[in-house]
Formats: C-alpha cells, structure tokens, sequence
DNA sequence: TATAAGCTTAGAGCTGACTCTAAGGTCAAC
DNA sequence: GTTGACCTTAGAGTCAGCTCTAAGCTTATA
C-alpha cells in the first residue's frame, strides 16, 4: 500500500496531478486511513501505471478514460473500440504533423532568406516576405 | 477604408479576432466614424495581413507583436533580432514535431499489434501494451 | 418609418491539463 | 511535546487564443 506522495514518485505523476486524476476518475484510491489518507494497492497502482503510459504516448485524459473503461470490464468492449480510439489519435497526431511540417518548411525557408546578421532590419527579407504574405498552407484545418 | 467586418473578410479573420488582437495591440483602426465605427486604412490593412500571414506560418501573438514592433521601425533593429525570433520558433517546432514523431511511431506499432476486430477485448494487444508500460519517449521536454 | 443587419463595450466563458492556495488535520522522529 | 513533513479539501488560477454575450447604438434598405 503506497501514500499519494508514494504513488507519485512510483509514476512520476505529482500528487497533484494524482488528485486531479482522482477528480476525474482516472486512478483511483481503494483505501483511506481513518485521517482519510490516501492509500493505493497493487491495482491502483497498475491502474495509475496504464494511465501514465498513455499519457506518455500522447492520449487525451477523454482517451484514456474510455479505455479504462475497457480496461476494467474487456468481455463487454471488442478490439475494434480499441484500434478506433487509437486510429483517431492517430489521426490527430498525423494532421499536426503536416502542419507542423508545412510550418517548419516556411521557417526554414525564411531563415535561409535572411542574412541574421547586426544589419539594420530596414531591408530585412523574413519581414518582407511577411509583408509580402509569405503563405505556406498552415493551420488549414487546426 | 474597411469597416471591421470587410476587413474580416478580407483578412479571413472574425470581426471578434480582430477586436481581441486590437486589444494585443496587434490590429489597428487608425480612424474611428463617430458613432465610434472601427474603420481601416491600407496601413492598417496591410498591418493586419502581415499579423494574418505570420499567424498563419505559426508564430505566437507575442512572437507576432515583436516582429511588428521590428516592422515599424526597422531602423532600430537589426536582422539578427529577427532571425532569433524565427530560429526559435523553428527549435519549437522541431521539438514538437519530434514529440509528435514519436507518438505517431508508438499508435502505428500498437495498431499493427490489434486485430482490431469485433472480438472482445479479453485479450487486445494494445490494452495489454499499455498495461505493460508500452513507452516509447514521449513528451520528455513538452 | 420600420426593420434588420451591423457596430460598440466590458467582461465572461471556453478548451485541456494541470497547478497552486489556504486553512487545517496527522504522523513520525527527536 | 514539539517540530516539520505530509496529508486533506474546495476552489481558484494559469496558459493561449480565441469566442461569445448582453445591452444598446447606428446605418442601410424597403
């Protein structure tokens, strides 16, 4: 049995955090001492540790409830809520991805555009290409 | 001169944005008619397209608001002032973009692992990669 | 002249994921 | 028995960038 500040230096989450979670119904504290202390057993902390890891892959608290969910009760979810949960995020991540690339590219090709140096900015081709709507297909679809 | 809902449509911006970026100082309305109407010269015209395209490639409105103050007096700043603000939002991006890299390396592994099927979840690889700490390095430095 | 569309303001609300505060109770060690 | 670390709660605050509301003027059109 762990204490909060016990479960967090376990996961790396902050006790914070692991009441937030709680709030949420994310990580649960079988037990409490008497005082009403937090106390945490094998499956909660299990529990806690797969809430950490999908965090860490990137999945959204909404994610991650659903797929505790799962999770707690398998018989009653197929495979397929699974692979659409993490096919959507997926997805997510795939349209960041672009724009994020699209606004690398125009960086890079401002950077190259402009000598960086102590010259005075008055002929300055990052600005003018600005004031010239140097346009590269960005957030489209943020 | 524009009235804020032409200028909204030509920039692509809500009449709402651009009040909000008046308020950042962002977007000026050098005349106001005496009712108190918002109306734009092609200073203010061009200012805000400047904001709309460097919105666009990604900078921040406090990025934006320092390239401005750059623009309108270029004398007093030099190159360097703005390669640094765009050089830094590059290492922004590439951070992000390596975040996301990840991420999306990790969701394609775990669907591959998922028949994804109607079957139930009692034994789902990706439940189960999850539950085992399925953590490839993400959101190290986010 | 009446109606509707458009404009004004200050300020609140939204998103997601925390993060912190205040005010107080508990516990272990010395 | 007292210090100090740790725990509790509800609720407020933070970030960025909008987005919307309410209440009331103004303007253009029919």
């Amino acid at each position: 049995m762990l204490k909060i500040s016990e479960l967090a230096a376990k996961t790396g989450l902050s006790a914070h955090t692991i009441r937030f979670y709680e709030k949420h119904d994310l990580i649960r504290a079988s037990e409490r001492s008497e005082a009403g202390y937090r106390y945490y057993n094998d499956s909660d902390i299990r529990r806690a540790e797969f809430v950490k890891t999908a965090r860490n892959i990137g999945f959204s608290l909404e994610d991650i409830s659903q797929l505790l969910s799962i999770r707690v009760d398998k018989t009653s979810h197929s495979c397929q809520e699974v692979t659409d949960i993490t096919q959507h995020k997926l997805d997510e991540v795939n349209e960041k991805l672009s724009e994020l690339e699209s606004m690398q590219n125009t960086l890079q090709i401002l950077l190259k555009s402009c000598c960086g140096g102590p010259e005075k900015a008055t002929h300055c081709s990052i600005i003018e290409a600005l004031d010239a709507g140097a346009v590269v297909k960005n957030r489209s679809a943020a």
